[in-house]
DNA sequence: GCCGTTTTCGGCCCGACTGTTTTCAGTCG
């Protein structure tokens, strides 16, 4: 059992728990172990023979301990088993449905014995919701509409949609008379790797005065593409978008907008542990701001770095406040200085039409130079990935002297002739270890027989890293976000073979993969496996997403000591050649 | 169920919006 599948297992027991009007602080508890699970850099596996080890994680205790006991010796929790028989597992999905929690829920299966979609629907459409305690007709219409959102969208995005949405609304309001700020907040201001909905944060005079607040909100709602209004007061709008993207725009005055700031970026695990610190310290703090306890004089609130400088703390950046350890690292003044974009020095993984890019050799060297790169590698794809137009060991040498020759041609950029090698089923490489030998450096990537078991995997990728012709292992779970999950295998063994044979791990910044996850990144510092930061461009635009990956980068709290691109030419080059 | 410069009991983050109420519960973030 791995600690996804554990913290799954601890977030059901939570929502049941709920449902069955259980003790709120139980229901947290069970939330927090899940959170901590999911966070913990190593297998809880590993360390369930250890309880010492095991108890030393924030947020699990003498009962946790036990639970997770349980959870390894009989393969399920008892607790989440007599939840599941006195309720249904349908009732999960309820919980999704916005606007339907665990008391609605609870009445609905007490008055009806019902306790899926489904027949909430029926119920709904038979006008038999509106009988129940504080029900009515609106609530009705309102759950019609939610479950038809519900099975029309996933609910989440991906970074790259979520950020340009974001975008179009800074550009409607920003130049707007009386709007001074206009500031996304939330999990796209942490980079998350996918975003549920978008926090928009307005301040200025508009935002201070009813009337002219009235008509701010009446110019928002012209934004195009909007669909409908959710809600409409005096502090926020929230509305959905065409596509399902739901938004709301909160309109601030100037001296909470640190405040607010704060608190509408989250996490919401990083918030609770903040109030908890500053209750202790003799404050309370709010999206308005930092104020004493006693006498409720304001403290801080018009800037972030106020209120964490007024609870003892440095300057935490966005990218980290997910409650992993960052607010003791703030405390202890040991907060790693973040990689940046401009660390960057050479984007080493792109394509171009000799296999399925859209531009040449030259196009992209000039796009990377004009982003400031001292160097970049063209590396197409090999021939097992035959509807890529994947190069054979002939193509790719004559591909090795284009490249040669645009590098000899082109001033100002060191062009490395690089490959993406596919790793074949069985571990071995698709092209011959001469070809190989003569690249500058080798990207080794699985595109082909995702479903292998977690052992055959293992061994096929620990094979290609023990070639000595790899440099990079590209894209290593072959995850794709919202999409298709990662195939299978033993992270840590990899990540241990990589450290060992001295190759890099990749993180690829394309929004649907940003692979490897912070998590990994996390755990391959740990070993001491160096990483490069990619886009895998197949166009010369695509270069820009490197953003995306340097957001993921800082999430797992990466320096530009830990990634080797951010190395000079010459020293790049000597560490990514191995033989 | 967790946790401790308020330490083995008694706390546990804070506020807005909606729909149904006539003072507030439920949901959300």
């Amino acid at each position: 059992m791995d600690n996804k599948a554990i913290a799954g297992i601890f977030y059901e027991t939570a929502d049941l728990l709920e449902i069955d009007g259980q003790d709120s602080f139980r229901i947290r508890s069970y939330r927090n172990a899940a959170e901590a699970v999911e966070a913990s850099p190593q297998q809880i596996s590993d360390l369930i023979s250890d309880p010492k080890q095991v108890l030393a994680i924030p947020g699990i205790g003498k009962g946790m301990l036990a639970n997770l006991q349980e959870m390894f010796k009989e393969g399920r929790l008892s607790l989440h088993v007599e939840m599941l028989t006195k309720y249904r597992p349908s009732m999960l999905d309820l919980l999704k449905i916005q606007g339907l929690g665990p008391k609605t829920i609870a009445l609905i299966w007490s008055a009806y014995q019902v306790c899926d979609v489904e027949g909430v629907e029926k119920l709904a459409r038979e006008g038999k919701i509106r009988t129940l305690p504080r029900m009515g007709e609106k609530h009705e219409q309102k759950l019609l509409k939610a479950i038809e959102d519900y099975r029309r969208i996933g609910g989440r995005f991906l970074l790259d949609a979520a950020g340009a949405q974001a975008q179009k609304i800074v550009d409607h309001l920003c130049d707007y008379p009386g709007v001074e700020k206009v500031t996304p907040a939330g999990s796209l201001r942490r980079g998350r790797e996918t975003v549920g909905d978008l926090d928009i944060l307005v301040t200025g005079p508009a935002c201070c005065d009813d009337t002219e607040r009235e008509k701010l909100i009446d110019h928002i709602i012209k934004l195009p593409g909007l669909m409908e209004i959710i809600a409409r007061g005096e502090n926020k709008v929230s509305f959905r978008l065409r596509g399902g993207m739901q938004v709301d725009v909160r309109f601030l005055s100037p001296e909470s907008f640190g405040a607010a700031m704060q608190y509408f970026t989250g996490s919401k695990g990083h918030n609770v542990a903040i109030r908890q610190r500053a209750l202790k310290m003799g404050y309370t703090l709010s999206e308005y701001s930092l104020a004493r306890l006693d006498d409720a004089t304001v403290v801080a609130g018009k800037t972030e770095a106020e209120i964490y400088a007024a609870v003892g703390l440095d300057y935490i950046p966005p990218e980290m406040r997910e409650n992993t350890g960052e607010i003791e690292a703030a405390e202890k003044h040991t907060l790693p200085v973040l990689i940046r974009q401009e660390d960057i020095q050479g984007d080493v993984h792109m394509h171009t039409v000799e296999t399925d890019g859209r531009n040449s050799i030259e196009e992209m060297a000039e796009a990377a130079r004009e982003r400031g790169y001292k160097y970049m590698a063209i590396t197409d794809h090999s021939k097992n990935l035959a509807f890529a137009n994947g190069l054979d060991d002939e193509r790719a040498l004559k591909h090795i002297e284009c490249i040669r020759a645009a590098n000899d041609s082109i001033k100002e950029i060191r062009i490395f002739a690089g490959i993406e090698v596919d790793i074949l089923g069985d571990g071995t490489l698709d092209l011959s270890d001469e070809v190989l030998q003569q690249m500058d450096l080798v990207i080794a990537s699985v595109h082909s027989h995702f479903g292998q078991s977690a052992p055959d995997m293992t061994d096929r990728l620990i094979r290609a890293i023990s070639n000595p012709n790899t440099s990079i292992i590209g894209h290593p779970t072959g995850r794709l976000l919202l999409r298709r999950d990662a195939y299978q295998f033993d992270m840590d063994e990899v990540l241990k073979a990589a450290a060992q044979n001295k190759v890099a791990m990749e993180l690829n910044s394309y929004p649907d993969r940003l692979d490897l996850c912070d998590r990994h990144l996390r755990l391959a510092k740990q070993y001491g496996v160096r990483i490069v930061i990619n886009t895998d461009s197949h166009h010369t635009s695509h270069l820009d997403k490197i953003k995306y990956g340097i957001l993921q980068a800082r999430r797992a709290w990466l320096t530009k000591e830990d990634v080797l691109n951010t190395l000079p030419v010459d020293k790049f080059a000597k560490a990514i050649k191995r033989g």
